[in-house]
DNA sequence: CTTGTTTTATGATTTTAATCATAAAATGGA
DNA sequence: TCCATTTTATGATTAAAATCATAAAACAAG
């Protein structure tokens, strides 16, 4: 989002963390601004009974975790590490300094906030109403548009786990698994050797 | 939001809703950036059989419709008025160049979208994993915090219909109406007739 | 290479909200 | 004021996804 090297003139420090480690958790209030050198970083949210709901999952030069630092308001979710990641933190006083004196990056902060909005509008009117399969595929080309997924002669692969696709679309596993193969089965998608493609 | 006068020096023209006119329609390429100056506006989707989501509910003063305009792509949903309410309307190229030369609005909007998407986070994981009665609650007491609800001698009044609780939090009216009973029935709010409190 | 964990998988059963049916009360236009 | 529509309401039934049980395959860590 924010180029390094302007993000590290104001002051941000790289930090690693090691897979399954929190970033920072639902709750907290927030301190700094989060931008992913490289690593994956997922935000995510459990229920009374220990159910996850994952609210996004971020991938290098993305940031996350900025609603509730610019609103002052504490964390309605977890940040976790799914896998080595290196994150930049800059200071909130830091960061909104940043802001004022470089009006773009004003404008890039709103495309992405706007960016995430219209994702999420998305699957609440898809989750509210919609039967699985139309869930899961809307899920799927979402991810396809902005997640990292890779071509190949297959397709798109869509590199999450049926677990994952559950808890970002609200589903249980068992329910995503028999979901994507009646999609198969009717040829919107291809599982070949367990990995779904589109 | 943005100070009336100000938008009218970018060339902001007023117009008039009747109750239940379509402001803009899913699918359209937004052109102008909207705010409230009295009234009600809602924005919603239909799926496959005609049932709705209400995506939010906006009043005086608050836009709606810039996430799509900031990144030029397509409404993902109906704006409709709810009762007669005037808007302003200021085309995207001026709206764009007020944000320009007025840095301190850019806060006001990112500080908007962040608000917008916090509200979506919960909202989102309350509909994926929770039970009726939880939903509801959340829903009515985001609305206290963020809605125009009016407080008197027997709480907040909550002025959604059970209908409207329905579309925004994914269940049936019916389910609504049960619900509230449920939550009644366990003292967390009051029906004086027919009207909820909490 | 072995072992523990995660992921994918399938069948049977249960639960819960949706659906269906029906109606009284309230509201809003004409 | 009357009539159509919306809102609230309740009971019975159904459908669909969750839950429960179990297991093979794949993967990760030591």
């Amino acid at each position: 989002m924010i180029a390094i090297d302007l993000l590290e003139k104001y002051g941000a420090l790289k930090k690693f963390f090691a897979k399954n480690e929190t970033v920072f958790e639902e709750g907290n209030i927030p301190t700094h601004y989060y931008q992913i050198v490289y690593g994956e970083i997922k935000m995510s949210n459990y229920n009374d009974d220990a159910r996850e709901f994952i609210q996004g999952i971020f991938y290098k030069e993305q940031s996350f975790g900025e609603p509730p630092l610019f609103l002052n308001q504490k964390y309605p979710a977890n940040a976790i590490a799914v896998e080595d990641s290196e994150v930049l933190l800059l200071p909130k006083d830091s960061f909104m300094k940043l802001l004022e004196e470089n009006s773009a990056i004003s404008i890039k902060i709103i495309e992405n906030l706007a960016q995430r909005l219209y994702y999420k509008s998305v699957m609440a009117a898809e989750m509210s109403t919609q039967e699985p399969e139309h869930r899961v595929l809307k899920l799927i080309d979402h991810g396809i548009a902005y997640f990292n997924f890779k071509k190949d002669e297959n397709g798109y692969l869509i590199s999450f786990t049926r677990q994952q696709i559950g808890d970002l679309t609200g589903l249980r596993v068992e329910t995503v698994i028999r979901t994507i193969k009646a999609l198969e089965k009717k040829g919107v998608l291809k599982i070949i050797n367990r990995k779904v493609y589109r």
